[in-house]
DNA sequence: TGTACATCAGTGAACGCGCGTTCACTGATGTAC
DNA sequence: TGTACATCAGTGAACGCGCGTTCACTGATGTAC
């Protein structure tokens, strides 16, 4: 393998799409989610501005997609935190520091995850098509297993849905306030400290509301 | 005063930086925040694009008047919602009620006041001028009063702030949920039913957490 | 009350820019025979 | 192994757009006398 005619012969990219998902998460991270270009994102990957369009309909579609992986990420690390976890209480400890760990080390797709940039409209939570129903699958599907895990921790019959909404709030709340940078940066500059703080937290707060 | 050369004779507008300020809220509750242009503004006050320049030095100063505004809203509110009540729980339940009703009543407010869309970006945080030291002051003072709250919490000599961030992530990621209508709508679609559903929360997480 | 003048809010033309998206195309790839 | 051909990934020119910002200007306002 000849180290300079590796890729010179064919202006095939070999995996464009991945490439471009990639660069998009990179110009995100450095411009902010209003700095994404599709262009910008083609220049990173090497390739003319519109080659995007082979893999993505538009720039809608691209940022589903990062929305998506990131659901898919999320879904799949709270699994992993919560199997062989039997107490109730530790498997709701478990997921909230996995989902926390989850923001921070993948800021970007966590804030592409939950950025609805329209706020009153409400075609965004509809149609969208196949794709979108795709994320809202995520979405849904995470929240399902929050509420089981809750149902199990508070007293038979009653409804768990507060008790879930609250846990899923301190821990998303937690994780923007860590993205924002409003947590200081010496409590939770890494995932694992992030995680240890998360875990902290949910035991003070236990404690101090007696 | 007659109705027709009301304003015709002049083309002073009267209060401008007002009406720019609220044709912005206006701008970005309709195309999210990215939609917002200085050029829109203008048009919605009926004025040349080039005048509210008279009023603020660029786009991003605009949107620091209204993160500005909304800490101030802010601040009022957590200050009225704590007044005369001397419970230490009850204070920090009606402050986090508080917070919940604000980000309702004032979505587009609390959006510009959280919204850091350059998460890697330090400078964000530092210099910004004058203006940007304001934000930081009602921001650090809003916090500054949940830590004090939550010291009159927790067993003397513990440190006070993870309780307070708890709380802060809390009532924060609430705020989030609900605007980015993760919670039902039917439970939340007034800022008093979302002030309701917060207090009850909290309860609930109390009795969840035993 | 009237006049002169400084101030300053709003005008409108102009600039340069990067973007999203389309389109007819070219050339590499893989498959059928 | 070789050839013909369909497919499809990537090209590059072109479109139209709205934006941020600057600039010399005009005309209303308010103040000093």
């Amino acid at each position: 393998m000849p180290p300079k005619s590796k890729s010179k012969r064919s202006y095939h990219h070999g995996d464009l799409r991945a490439a471009i998902l990639a660069g998009a998460v990179e110009v995100i991270a450095e411009r902010g989610l209003h700095g994404l270009s599709l262009r910008e994102c083609a220049r990173r990957a090497g390739v003319s501005h519109a080659a995007p369009y082979r893999h993505f309909a538009d720039k809608d579609a691209l940022l589903r997609a990062i929305a998506r992986q990131g659901f898919e990420w999320l879904s799949e690390a709270g699994r992993r935190a919560m199997e062989g976890v039997t107490r109730p209480r530790d498997r709701l400890d478990g997921y909230g520091a996995a989902y926390v760990r989850f923001a921070v080390e993948h800021p970007v797709h966590h804030r592409v995850m939950f950025a609805s940039e329209l706020p009153n409209d409400p075609a965004a939570r509809e149609g969208a098509g196949d794709e979108g129903a795709g994320d809202e699958e995520d979405d849904a599907g995470a929240f399902t297993l929050l509420v089981e895990t809750a149902a199990e921790l508070v007293a038979p019959g009653v409804d768990p849905t507060p008790t879930a909404v609250a846990s899923w709030s301190l821990v998303h709340g937690l994780a923007m306030l860590i993205l924002d940078g409003r947590i200081p940066a010496e409590v939770v500059s890494s995932p694992d400290e992030a995680e240890a703080f998360a875990r902290e937290l949910f035991a003070q707060w236990r404690g101090a509301l007696r």
